[in-house]
RNA sequence: GCACCCGUAGCUCAGCUGGAUAGAGCGUUGGCUUGCGGAGCCAAAGGUCGUGUGUUCGAAUCACGCCGGGUGUACCA
């Protein structure tokens, strides 16, 4: 409908000035209209016209489309469009645009290390990675879900010389000493001492150094009988079990599979090799690096002095990796943004040699997530906020609260309370507000939900299809749904799921508004009514969905 | 030093491909209930959109400077 009157804008236009605008249609406020159009504005000085004049003739030649029953010149030359009914319960019933349909996209997010705890950050582009690869599968394109870990690298390293010094050598067998349930907070106990060691302790260091050389030579190697790649295997395999353990609980979509760091090593190395040769990359204090400088950013290290691969050459090998494996239009990363100017320089030296792949990626960053109160956290000493921690937070808080915690709705707290936020800057989650029974929450939206499935579970089967003239109220909430299907597209185009979030409120307050003046049940226009309530509920319902939060019939 | 990000109401945030009186939630103050779920609705108070200049018919939105906060800046990720 938006495109249909654009296009109608714009041949009105071409006919009574020549010239051939863009034309873009607005939201607007009401009591303007349901859209508003500015073209007049922004081609009047450029016409040598006044906007006005401008505006008129076009709102007088644009009268008689059936959808519009009226266009008005308002304030400088704005042209307000109110649509017919017809028009409206048309647009509440389209579907967002298949702007993605067949496009292969991978969305890599989580990324939690192995051997080290899952902290806020993880938890965070968790909820937004799966939102946003929901709502690029309901656009259509085919969406592969990648996590990529550290199962090597100094963390590894620190975390399994510390774990033999916990074991008193190299004895695999004493790790069934440690319980079940117990084991990813054992494991990122190790860590924190190994990295303690290795930050105050010289002779600890080398060793490390040296640990962190033979866990790569496991793989190298495909060692799996030594004792020392016994205990690496057991203890991977822990991480990765927690891992899912927390993702099943989470409710997320399940990855489509992990991508270990260890996996694209050889191929981070080969394409290093390559770069050396076509003197890409240069070698420098015994060390491989890439010299950013000639393309305004810095110098960094993709080998280092010791012929191990760092995070950068990895990388490489994991971009090389996916395009082999997808050929993908569109490759999504989210990550804190600490790794933004890292990334940049990764990509501008992958550009060398996958020139497509660079250019497909995209990279979102956020912040940091912080509770409020602005309490510090420091990541290397192991005080970090846990995903746990929020989790945890959650459901204390809706207990206080509510009197009564759920794990519907302290996932949806705490999914919404992060999806509601711009992705991008800090975010700061507030539990006592995510499940706050009052305002812009999850557990509100979900209220909001089962008040109105309650509305039609109450009112006899009868048609609600009904379409016809509508009252004022009734016209709001119509012309609210109308925009989801543009605000899904939004989301869409700018993978920012908080349109989303805002939308899904502002609906549910239009529809409060409404319930609070209408009747419905028993009122004359009560199939009509309960149609409206039917598609209200549904947007809701399927909007929620697309964040990952559920939608129970009744709470 | 250089690069990037951020600065909107007491707090937490939308709005940023320039447009009509800058919007929500929480908190504060007041009102609405013999009615479909009051977890609601209505209203009030609260803003030099960090700051200055520029571009423009028009700037929270674009450009540049400044102030304040954060992150990165060679062998961590």
């Amino acid at each position: 409908m938006k495109a249909e009157i654009e296009q109608a804008v714009a041949v009105a236009f071409q006919d009574l000035f020549v010239a051939a605008p863009e034309v873009l249609l607005s939201r607007t406020d009401e009591q303007f209209g349901d859209y508003t159009c500015n073209v007049a504005l922004e081609l009047g000085p450029k016409l040598n016209k006044n906007p006005r004049d401008i505006a008129d003739a076009l709102a007088k030649k644009l009268n008689d489309n059936p959808a519009i029953t009226s266009v008005e010149v308002a304030g400088p030359g704005f042209l307000n469009f109110k649509l017919s009914d017809d028009a409206l319960w048309k647009m509440a019933k389209s579907k967002p645009t298949q702007s993605m349909g067949g496009k292969v996209v991978l969305a890599e997010y989580s990324d939690p290390n192995p051997f080290k705890v899952l902290h806020a950050g993880h938890l965070y582009t968790t909820i937004v990675g799966d939102a946003v690869a929901s709502l690029l599968q309901q656009a259509g394109a085919e969406v592969h879900r990648l996590n990529y870990g550290g199962d090597v690298g100094l963390h590894v390293g620190r975390a399994m010389w510390a774990i033999v010094e916990f074991l008193g050598g190299e004895h695999p067998e004493k790790l069934d000493d440690v319980p079940a349930d117990q084991r990813l907070e054992w494991l990122s106990e190790r860590y924190v001492e190994g990295t303690t060691a290795d930050e105050t302790d010289e002779s600890a260091k080398a060793e490390i150094t040296a640990v962190n050389q033979r866990v790569y030579s496991i793989h190298a190697d495909n060692d799996r009988q030594s004792a020392f790649a016994q205990i690496y295997w057991t203890c991977r395999q822990w991480s990765y079990e927690g891992f899912d353990k927390l993702y099943k609980e989470l409710q997320v979509t399940a990855f489509e599979k992990y991508i270990p760091e260890s996996e694209v090593v050889k191929p981070g190395m080969e394409i290093i090799e390559k770069g050396l040769q076509q003197g890409v990359f240069e070698k420098s204090d015994g060390a491989v690096v890439y010299k950013g400088e000639k393309d305004g950013l810095h110098t960094r290290v993709f080998v280092n002095s010791n012929g191990l691969p760092t995070y950068e050459a990895k990388d490489l090998g994991l971009a090389a990796l996916k395009w082999q494996q997808y050929h993908f239009d569109l490759s999504i990363i989210i990550t804190a943004n600490d790794i933004l100017e890292y990334m940049k320089v990764v990509v501008k030296a992958l550009s060398h040699f996958y020139p497509e792949v660079a250019k497909r990626g995209k990279h979102l960053t956020h912040g940091m997530i912080r509770l409020p109160g602005n309490q510090k956290m420091s990541s290397r000493k192991g005080n970090i906020l846990r995903a746990v921690d929020i989790l945890d937070a959650a459901e204390s808080a809706n207990q206080a609260v509510n009197g009564k915690s759920t794990k519907e709705t302290s996932l949806a707290a705490v999914k919404y309370g992060f999806l509601k936020q711009r992705v991008g800057g800090d975010i700061v989650y507030d539990p006592q507000e995510s499940v706050g029974v009052q305002g812009n929450s999850g557990p509100y939206l979900q209220y909001a939900h089962a008040r109105a499935r309650s509305i039609l579970a109450k009112a006899k089967a009868s048609d609600q299809s009904v379409t016809g003239e509508l009252q004022p109220g009734e016209r709001s909430l119509l012309r609210k749904m109308g925009e989801y299907a543009e605000v899904i597209d939004k989301a869409v185009t700018e993978l920012m799921p908080h349109h989303v979030c805002t939308y899904l409120y502002e609906l549910a307050q239009t529809f409060n508004q409404f319930y609070e003046a209408n009747h419905v049940v028993g009122d004359e226009r009560e199939a009509l009514r309960l149609g409206l309530v039917q598609s209200y509920a549904t947007t809701l319902k399927h909007g929620l969905g697309l964040l990952g939060i559920v939608a129970p019939e009744k709470m």
